[in-house]
DNA sequence: CACGTTAGCGCACGCTGTACGCACCTTGCG
DNA sequence: CGCAAGGTGCGTACAGCGTGCGCTAACGTG
């Protein structure tokens, strides 16, 4: 076989003419998202996400400066999906920033990996989607009556509760994905090794044993909803005097 | 030169006999944690932190499963550090509770890397510094009063918004560090970038060219008390019917 | 003194992010 | 219509990563 004449200029392996453009920063993004959402963030490689989109490692290069805008930009993606509705009433505050906190909560669960990369990449962002929704969420406290220097201090602190209990969950639910069990699976067969753990410490075990037979994601809606319950109770009180 | 003969074995080359158990898990733990403070999560790698303890990288595999394990034992180290005291009178729940808040989020901005790795290995850790942090402050939330299937709620709702807020502030200090920069060169230097990318959400600029001449850092510890006393209104107000 | 156990380590493998420079396609202009 | 310019994709390469494997040598025990 004396096909060894240009092997890279052969006419059956010549490559296919691709109109310019071929690959865009936005497919690159919604791939990576893809990907995190099926295989978590320590399988995102460059060489992987090239490869999903039938290109080299490096030509994702000509688009995103590295790895690290990949995923800034993967995070302001995302930012993009909470639902976060204008108030008209100021009465209403409470439901409307129930309901943002939900959706925000909601994101988290949707894309677990998203938070190792808050805590990489910053909560505060710059980039467009994620602004979007701060100041939709801020408008909400405006809404409610909040004075000028306390809104972003309220806000602030609906956030922080908001990413945190949100992380926790994600962290637990990936840790359970990565074990490819479901979730009550998993809590059973951990179980043993938990009350051997909190043999000196009951007063951890009271609590989780009580609800031994609930289902587990509704034992986490519940802790959710309570906690943003209080928060709004603790930031609805500075606006009655 | 004929010293080709056991070049391994020579009389110079030898090693000087070391005593058995010259690397300890607890060396091990504490020398991460050290490069983790001073160089940041990933510049942590098994090769330095090898070279740091005077050994070869592999030799740490004697002492830790793997890198994830390693992890997981200086994560628990770390919450070894606050001071949780114990409530005698009922009534002063609150200072007491305030106290380990603030020494959590203190926790945090020591070891800023911990945000990102609270998101991957799980905020619920079954390690004994976790558990002994959780049973008492558990333990605190009793003497206030909680019922017993409540407690395990509020002492979720706190902790989501401790770690939340320090974990945004860690991340927020972390990319500092990163640029070489004192907090308000950095927060100087960003103020154009960030006057550019608000002026179509001004809403977002309001609050923060407020405080432009207050300290970074003044503002931070006056956010964190802000939202840690409207979570603990929030949860007092469930004491008092 | 001999023997089994085990800590430390050199080597190697497959993987990573990404710098560099070449080959080609598309476009703008003469 | 022809040609220069610029930008896109990609092959190669490099330094560094986590870690499995098997060897050497020191130790505790009999």
């Amino acid at each position: 076989m004396p096909n060894d004449e240009k092997p890279t200029t052969s006419v059956w392996t010549r490559p296919r003419p691709r109109q310019r453009e071929h690959l865009t920063r936005e497919q690159i993004v919604a791939e990576a998202i893809r990907l995190l959402d099926a295989e978590g963030v320590e399988e995102l490689s460059m060489r992987k996400l090239g490869t999903r989109l039938g290109t080299a490692a490096t030509s994702l290069y000509r688009h995103v400066a590295n790895k690290d805008e990949l995923i800034e930009l993967v995070v302001d993606d995302v930012y993009g999906e909470p639902d976060v509705p204008t108030v008209v009433d100021g009465t209403r505050w409470r439901a409307a920033v129930t309901h943002t906190a939900t959706e925000l909560r909601a994101m988290t669960l949707r894309h677990p990996w998203i938070a190792p990369a808050l805590g990489q990449v910053g909560l505060v962002h710059i980039g467009p989607n994620a602004m979007r929704m701060s100041s939709a969420l801020l408008a909400q406290f405006e809404a409610a009556g909040f004075p000028a220097d306390e809104m972003d201090q309220a806000m602030a602190t609906l956030m922080a509760y908001v990413i945190g209990i949100a992380t926790a969950e994600a962290a637990y639910l990936s840790l359970i994905a990565r074990s490819g069990q479901t979730e009550q699976e998993w809590v059973a067969g951990l179980r043993p090794a938990f009350d051997e753990a909190t043999r000196e410490h009951p007063r951890l075990r009271a609590g989780s044993s009580a609800q031994q037979d609930v289902h587990p994601q509704r034992i986490r809606d519940d802790n959710f909803a309570y906690g943003l319950d209080r928060v709004l109770d603790g930031l609805a009180a500075r606006l009655t005097p």
